[in-house]
DNA sequence: GATGAATGAGAATTCATTCAT
DNA sequence: CATGAATGAATTCTCATTCAT
């Protein structure tokens, strides 16, 4: 157990101020629209804080994701540790999907992440890892332990059912800002859910 | 039917080249990241040109948005119209959206007007006007021609299925930016085609 | 003869102000001291301006210098020309140099672009053609016609001579402005003029 | 004699490094590319220490000067107080001077400080100060013992000469850098040699 | 004395927009 | 209608300086 100076603490708080405004900002103005300016402001620091910190705005951006792409399956795998068999596992997993429905922020981020990618090959490497990192979470023994064993096709067909499901809550979380009220979060979990249905039907 | 004078046809021929040339550069850039400067070039024409087209770069955006929803419309209605049953006009529908991510534009175009939107609050007005197209597409009687008559209920579950289906092909063709192998337009189609078949059980 | 339109001529006149205010502000400031928005106001034109003309500012700095290289050159080349004899030759390329005693910028100015040159290795290229230019003003032939038919050595001698003539007159004028009185500009000829006459005694 | 202790030690090595360090970058870099960061890094201290040594960045310039100046003066003088005859110490201020080409890094810290003294008439009385001293080497005294006496007339140009020397060799060792070979050290001494012999043609 | 996190003024550069031709 | 020079507001990033530890 390691305890931290005041300065160490400092410095901790700094920087979890720093990410929490650029995640603000980020999804409320976008990556190009966002200023520096106004997360340093946001997180009660001066520009050159976020310099002190982060190498330039998009080392910012992508040291965002990184964290938060973290946090997530940190939560993700939490939930699955409290499982004690497969039912319990594939339902704290469907769970995990349909409740992102309640978060307007992650998925958004999302989307803006992933627009960044396209656009900037250059970072490519940077986000790829990231990407891995949140793909990766269900290994093949994750895999068997909420799935059981399943055929090649439709093993396949699992996979590729898993990379759908996070894009498919970016969507609908973006289009619910535009009909809050038929989109309501309860409408998103019963469309989600039935979507997860028809995607893991497997999961019987 | 009125003749173009060869003046006439510049200017349209110039108009479309700047909306190609826009849908390219915003797509490739994003709307922030999209320059003036290039989409000119692109469309071979000055930047001063786009100003004499469009009043300024959110409107030649919007514009953009805005033709390009009359054209998906008009293909869709085209399609619908060719149909002589239910059966018929419910495959076209399917079709219409399935065969969505063959076009690796349009859905990403979308997510770029969608995430203006949110943060543009002051062209939400005429956005909304386009929005509102783009689903007023299914008026009653065309619901009642593709679905039946349904249940208040099922009703509304269509209707929200009909809400849900353009933000997920958008999220899926993003996604499959970063997943070119797994995610073929072929697996597209046959996520989609699930996903499609799962909200509308109706359709039976 | 070609004549100009009025906007070739403003264009123009906008490169010349700029080069004139840059010469200016470089001079004073020096090459890291000065700033874009000051040459651009002592120009008369926005900072913007600048960048439509120049690439930045070290395109702006080597362009000054490529145009200035060149002025002298020619003034130098033209004063050859109108001499007929060896002895005319050498007086004027003897007045050229102490004449420089005159010109508080361009020595000053070349200091700054030689400590710039040594400080920027990715420009050295760009740089050496100018420095090449003004080296070559006397090739072989010119160089005959002044100093005559040499020996090997006498001719290595004389070239020495001759890169170093340049140097030697920046040094002294950057001291006179701090002994502006003992180094009045009649001391500085005097010195230089001594100085030429032991660096080029072959001259007899 | 005072012996210094650990502590007053420590504080001399620190100062002795920032200033070592600060005359490689000033040199490299110039003052205004200079960072005080990267010198405090190459003194192997962190750029806080600089800050309890020097009031600022000017200030550390600005002491460097005068602290090299007084080497170089009492370098000078040393090697006088070792001759016993006129001719002796003529030779001596004569090896002083022709001797500076080996060194590629006073001289152009010289230039340095001239222009900076140029761009910054609120350090000047500084400055003065310490261009004071390395002129006042030759006191009367001194100046008599080398030239002898001197006519009025001859006196004056002597002190031109000296005045002349310094700023001469920076511009030969500044040239040098881009003609390594033309400009050898032995092609230097001989240009410089010849130029001394000129400028002291008393000395016979 | 030494450290380095934090500050914030400052500067280069970009780019939508205007307008004379 | 089309051009592109010119504008100038806006923005990222730098770096000397300060100060709590």
């Amino acid at each position: 157990m390691k305890t931290l100076s005041k300065q160490q603490l400092r410095i901790k708080e700094t920087q979890a101020r720093l990410l929490d405004a650029a995640e603000e900002v980020f999804v409320r103005d976008g990556y190009e629209g966002a200023q520096l300016d106004e997360i340093a402001a946001t997180a009660g620091r001066s520009k050159g804080a976020v310099y002190t910190h982060f190498k330039s705005k998009e080392d910012l951006f992508l040291a965002l994701f990184e964290h938060r792409t973290r946090s997530y399956i940190e939560r993700l795998l939490n939930s699955l540790r409290k499982c004690t068999n497969r039912k319990q596992r594939l339902d704290a997993f469907r769970e995990f999907y349909v409740g992102l429905v309640q978060d307007r922020v992650w998925p958004i981020l999302t989307l803006e992440f992933k627009l960044f990618a396209l656009r900037h090959p250059e970072s490519k490497e940077r986000l790829r890892k990231a990407f891995e990192m949140s793909k990766a979470t269900t290994d093949d023994a994750t895999h068997e332990q909420m799935f059981g064993q399943l055929t090649r096709g439709a093993k396949i067909d699992n996979d590729l059912a898993l990379l759908a499901l996070g894009p498919i809550v970016s969507g609908l979380i973006l289009e619910s800002h535009f009909e809050p009220e038929k989109l309501s979060e309860k409408a998103l979990r019963r469309i989600l859910g039935r979507i997860f249905d028809a995607l893991f039907p497997a999961s019987g």
